[in-house]
DNA sequence: CTGAATCCCGAACGATACTG
DNA sequence: CAGTATCGTTCGGGATTCAG
């Protein structure tokens, strides 16, 4: 997998310069999950994000990769296996990834306490 | 402009019910001039995101309404005058956007070194 | 089991021009 | 000043099928 320039996307923004590396639909969750798990399989992380498609969580994996955010192992064996982990520069997401995850319990919590 | 309702948004996964909130190309970067300085006026917050143009910054700014992120305050003045500032639930999100803007920043520094 | 190939659609985004 | 109207384009994402 080629990997993509990540050092020459600066914006002039810190903010945006984030976005640009975990916006589409579910890469903040996979890497929520890569993050809390140390290594994962593809069906593992299928399993925990099932509203997305095997499609989708190989396009995202492999942008993430390409991100130089996420490593890929493969074990040739039959069947293929695969592990995903996430990179030292992967791992520097972390506040950003956590914070995002407290936020979204809290607000659980509030449309819980809103619902009764 | 009318809200959306907010409370029936879980998704199961915390950082999922976040991304909903975010998503968007300028979501967060607005969301972060707005927590860093109070009060903005559109043509101060155009000003601030060159790169987003009026369009997509009023369509932003109006789904961050809806969602109830934002307060909007017109002026029926002459010429015409709007303050927009964030609510006590957009004020939550603070841990969220300065760990983004902080990683950006770091991510900035990193792309500079590998430049010389 | 992993994930690429193809096809398709709607949403998101952008440029330009225009208005109260 | 603070947007909207219109139009066009691009891109993300889903369904299905197929392959190593």
């Amino acid at each position: 997998m080629k990997k993509r320039e990540i050092y020459n996307r600066q914006t002039g923004c810190s903010v945006e310069n984030t976005v640009q590396f975990i916006s589409g639909k579910w890469k903040s969750v996979i890497m929520y999950h890569l993050l809390n798990n140390s290594t994962q399989r593809f069906g593992q992380l299928n399993a925990k994000i099932p509203s997305c498609t095997p499609r989708m969580l190989a396009r995202q994996l492999n942008e993430l990769e390409q991100d130089g955010l996420v490593e890929k192992h493969v074990y040739e064996t039959v069947p293929m296996v695969t592990d995903y982990s996430a990179t030292t520069f992967g791992q520097s997401l972390v506040p950003v990834i956590t914070a995002m995850s407290e936020w979204g319990d809290k607000y659980n919590a509030l449309a819980k306490a809103h619902a009764k």
